[in-house]
DNA sequence: CTTAATGCAAAAATTTTGCATGATT
DNA sequence: AATCATGCAAAATTTTTGCATTAAG
C-alpha cells in the first residue's frame, strides 16, 4: 500500500493522516524483507520526524495491527518484529520466511503448496483454515557453500 | 521425556537435577497441549513446589531451550509461549497448531506434507531445510457448526 | 566439601497509559 | 473551533541479574 492508498485509507475509516503514521508505515514498507522492531522503526521513523516519540510507534504499530496493514511476526531471535502484510486479492496474507540458521538472514517467500495441506486438514480435522505463518529454519545457499568448503575437496 | 529420561540427561550433561528443573519439565509435559507462559508455569510447579521463584523459571525455560527440550511458541495472543518438543527419532521437531480464530482452541497436528515444501524450496532455492514451524489459523468444527445454526437451517 | 542452583530483591528492558499540548479536519 | 493524535513522563509489564543462601554431587 503506497503512501496515497494509506492516505485515503485513513480518511475513509475517519483516521487523522499525520507524518508519524504515514513515517511508520513506509519504514515497514520500504522493504519488503524488512523485519522490524518497534525500536528500528522508531530509529528510522526519526530520521525524517526526529520529534516522534516512542509511544506513538507503539500506538501507531497497534492501529496498524488492527487495520491489518502489518503483522506481528517471531523470528525466534528474540524480538518481536512487524512487517507489511501482502496485499492479495483476497486480502489474504501469508507470512512464509527462510530462516537462515548459519547467517541469520531471513528470506521471504511465496508458494501454494501449503494450499494442499489446508485441504487435507479441513477433510481430515474439519479445521477451515482461512490464514498461516510458516517459518522454515535451515541453511541458506551460500551458507551451505561455506560449510562445503571453497572447492568442495574432501578432508584427510 | 519422561521425568527419568530427564534426570539422565541432565547428569549427562553435568546438570544438577533439582526438584525446580523437574517441576517445570513436567508442568509442560503434563498436557501435549498445553502452551504455558512463564508465569503459567510459575504457577503449576508452585502447586508443588512452593518455594519455586520466578527467576528460578525464567532460568529453567532458558536452560530447557538451550538443551533443545522445549521450544518458544507465539500464538498471537500476546504471550510468549512454551512447549515441550516432539522426540522424533531424528531429534526433529514440527510445531504444527491450528489456532481458531473464533474460540481461541489450540489444536497441535502433526503431518508429513510440509516434506514435499520443503523438497520444492531445496530444488528452487537451494535453501535446506532443516526445521519448521507452522500455524494455521481458521475455525474450528464445533465453531463452524454454531456459525452455521444448530440445525442448518437457512435464515429467511 | 565443592560447585552449581536457588530465592529474593533490585535492575533492566519492553510496552502501556494519563494528560496537557499541538496538529488535522 | 472541535476533535483526534502526539510527546513526555510515569506506570505497568516482562525478563534478567547480583548475591547470599541452600542443595546436589
Amino acid at each position: 500500500m503506497d503512501r496515497e492508498h494509506f492516505t485515503q485509507f485513513l480518511r475513509d475509516k475517519g483516521l487523522k493522516v499525520t507524518n508519524q503514521r504515514i513515517g511508520v508505515l513506509e519504514a515497514l514498507s520500504d522493504s519488503e524483507d524488512s523485519h522490524l522492531t518497534a525500536e528500528e522503526i522508531y530509529d528510522v521513523v526519526r530520521l525524517k520526524y526526529p520529534e516522534i516519540g516512542l509511544a506513538t510507534v507503539y500506538r501507531t504499530i497497534q492501529l496498524l495491527l488492527e487495520l491489518q496493514l502489518i503483522d506481528q511476526i517471531n523470528l525466534d531471535d528474540g524480538c518481536v518484529r512487524y512487517e507489511v502484510r501482502g496485499s492479495d486479492a483476497g486480502g489474504q496474507h501469508h507470512h512464509h520466511h527462510l530462516i537462515c540458521l548459519s547467517c541469520g538472514r531471513v528470506f521471504s517467500f511465496n508458494g501454494d503448496l501449503l494450499e494442499t495441506l489446508e485441504e487435507y486438514i479441513r477433510d481430515k480435522n474439519g479445521f477451515q483454515v482461512v490464514d498461516h505463518k510458516v517459518q522454515l529454519y535451515g541453511h541458506c545457499k551460500e551458507c551451505q557453500e561455506k560449510m562445503d568448503g571453497p572447492s568442495g575437496t574432501d578432508m584427510g
